[in-house]
DNA sequence: GTCTATAATGAGATAGAC
DNA sequence: GTCTATCTCATTATAGAC
């Protein structure tokens, strides 16, 4: 009846995704783990009995709170545009999640692999139904034959900034801030599509 | 005097080559690799004292393959559009190398990281170059406050859509076949920018 | 240069006491 | 549920003969 105010497998949860998402969980083994939360080897072992399903619980909520940022309130008060909201909903929830943007995960956890495409698969057409609505309501003009390679490129690129400010821009720590500018190189895709009235006089 | 056609050493960086493009080199063991170049682990070690040198050794030879590919020919004979054949160049020395437009390669060995951001920077300036002469020509037009992420957004879906395909599309077995579909994905960033004489009356 | 054989690591998994 | 102590196993690293 009366539990601990938060179970050892919720430490260990709680845990590990912070330490995930500052290193990625190959770069920590099972012994770090288990000195992070004050317990032994063993007892982590009692609770999960391999890495990978720690990595497996976490994915779950992350497969949870990625449904919620792309169909919850941010798309349900739709306002001049929709699509941001929607794209600042997902950059939220993403800071809290960022281990799972990193591709090394899924090397990882292989069996998480067919989860992400169908995240994926979900996102884009969401992507794709708003993208059309805004094209229908003059607000963006993009030719139909643009409209799947755009968003797949606005998914390439919001999903694939991390790895690339870690690597290619060699940014060892990648803070919050570095949100604001994968949220504006998203933006960037967008904007050259946007109707005339929103966007300013072209100057050749 | 008579050296033998090919050294061990080289054999093995060809092997290993291969083996990396097709699995990556976390997922290869030393033992595999010797049984693969058909020599002893304890030659192997011989020649190379620990994978990483490997790697470093094949990204020598990667660090100067893809400055080839940016300055070289493609570049030389500039027709009406010259970034498209710097993106041919660049795309067909990708396959070639495609382990390393593979984030995971960078956590193995960190101590290249360094020398990819001095790759994308000279890489990101060159394309930049390149679009300003194209705006000053006539043939895109970009304002200029959108140019710098028009470049990264370019850098990350040419350097990333290997990764994408993989994990978030579920692509096992990477063909040259995609090659063509991460092209037209990199054209489709710049489309939109195309001046009105290159580009068909839009259709609202 | 190349081999065989063996050592040193280090991570994850497990048994059994408390 | 939790601990201590141990085991397994896959690599990587090395020594020394040929």
């Amino acid at each position: 009846m009366s539990e601990p105010r938060t179970s050892t497998r919720d430490r260990i949860l709680e845990v590990c995704l912070d330490v995930f998402n500052e290193r990625g969980p190959a770069e920590v083994t099972t012994a770090e783990i288990a000195a992070e939360v004050g317990i032994s080897e063993g007892n982590l072992h009692y609770h999960f009995r391999r890495k990978e399903q720690i990595v497996a619980a976490l994915f779950d909520q992350f497969e949870a709170a990625i449904e919620r940022a792309g169909s919850g309130t941010a798309f349900r008060h739709l306002h001049a545009q929709p699509h941001l909201a929607y794209l600042a909903g997902w950059f939220n929830s993403m800071w809290a999640w960022r281990c799972f943007y990193a591709a090394s995960i899924y090397r990882l956890v292989p069996a998480l692999q067919p989860r992400l495409t169908a995240i994926t698969d979900r996102g884009q057409a969401h992507i794709r139904r708003m993208l059309r609505e805004l094209v229908r309501d003059g607000v963006l003009i993009v030719p139909p034959a643009e409209i799947d390679r755009l968003v797949v490129n606005a998914w390439i690129v919001a999903s694939c900034w991390f790895d690339y400010v870690r690597y290619s821009q060699g940014v060892h720590k990648v803070t919050r801030e570095h949100l604001n500018w994968g949220f504006a190189q998203v933006e960037a895709l967008v904007a050259p599509y946007a109707a005339p009235p929103g966007r300013p006089a072209r100057r050749d």
